[in-house]
DNA sequence: ATGGTCGCTAAGCGA
């Protein structure tokens, strides 16, 4: 029985050619479960044997080949595990589990949302209507919830001001746009879920996770977002110690362009 | 300045 569980989120861009880092992120950080997103790896080509030489005998794998693809790696034992298929498109963009915390079960669920494209306009980008269509099927799924549940992962949206490097300038850039940003907090309350990250960061303070590979400077830049998410029902929020925004990961060797996200809970 | 850089998989797509 686990009285303390340290889990992380990370939307690795590739598992196969970052295992190096997930192994950095294990050994600098130990977290008990990690749930990684855009793993871009068919399962049974899932670099397994290394991470559990490492004594994660737990993983989990949602994937295909090419793009998308969810996965948990853990210490502890993960149960009921499934995958829950959105907007009819064979996507691999969720994978859930149950974990035990004090001898509690509650739900962990790993998501990775469609980007949507570069035109907030569902009239005119299929990627931006398939990324509302998405959040309209999370949204009635999560009212359907019961019990202590989390989600993490890479949201794909920043919602509020301090969450992007420029709340003007991105106004009308996919991620930022007022309707997604509206329609992730209408998730977020469908299933009671507390903003995590933000009742231990203030809000007035800028939080990224994602930062551009496009940029010079990526760190000197500093124009990110905050993509990715960790989301608790009230009970188990009480439970969350912390959040750590890895940060320095960004600047790892061949980096994601995301870094990983961690809270620990407590019993 | 409407670019720029990645990863997948083999020219172009998705992010």
């Amino acid at each position: 029985m686990q009285s303390s569980l340290k889990i992380a989120s990370w939307n690795i861009n590739s598992v196969r050619l970052r295992l190096p880092i997930v192994e950095k992120l294990i050994l600098d950080y130990a977290p008990d479960v990690i749930c990684l997103q855009e793993t871009k790896c068919p399962d049974g080509s899932f670099p397994e044997a290394a991470l559990r030489k490492l004594g994660y005998k737990h993983i989990e794998v949602h994937g295909q080949k090419g793009y998308h693809g969810v996965a948990f790696i853990s210490r502890v034992p993960l149960m009921d595990v499934e995958s829950r298929e959105f907007c009819q498109m064979g996507d691999t963009r969720h994978i859930a589990a149950t974990l035990d915390l004090g001898g509690s079960p509650f739900r962990l669920h790993n998501f990775y949302v469609p980007a949507g494209g570069d035109i907030p306009d569902p009239e005119v980008n299929d990627k931006f209507a398939h990324k509302l269509r998405f959040l309209d099927e999370m949204e009635e799924w999560f009212k359907t919830f019961s019990g202590e549940s989390m989600v993490v992962g890479d949201l794909n949206i920043a919602p509020y001001e301090t969450d992007v490097w420029s709340h003007k300038q991105l106004l009308k850039v996919v991620s930022h746009t007022p309707l997604e940003c509206q329609r992730l907090e209408e998730v977020r309350n469908a299933g009671r879920f507390v903003d995590t990250m933000r009742k231990h960061i203030p809000m007035e303070e800028k939080v990224y996770t994602w930062w551009s590979y496009r940029a010079k400077d990526w760190s000197a830049a500093n124009k990110g977002r905050r993509l990715d998410h960790i989301w608790m029902t009230p009970d188990l929020a009480d439970k969350s110690q912390n959040i750590d925004v890895l940060r320095d990961a960004r600047g790892w060797e061949k980096p994601s362009d995301h870094c990983p996200v961690m809270t620990v809970l407590k019993a």
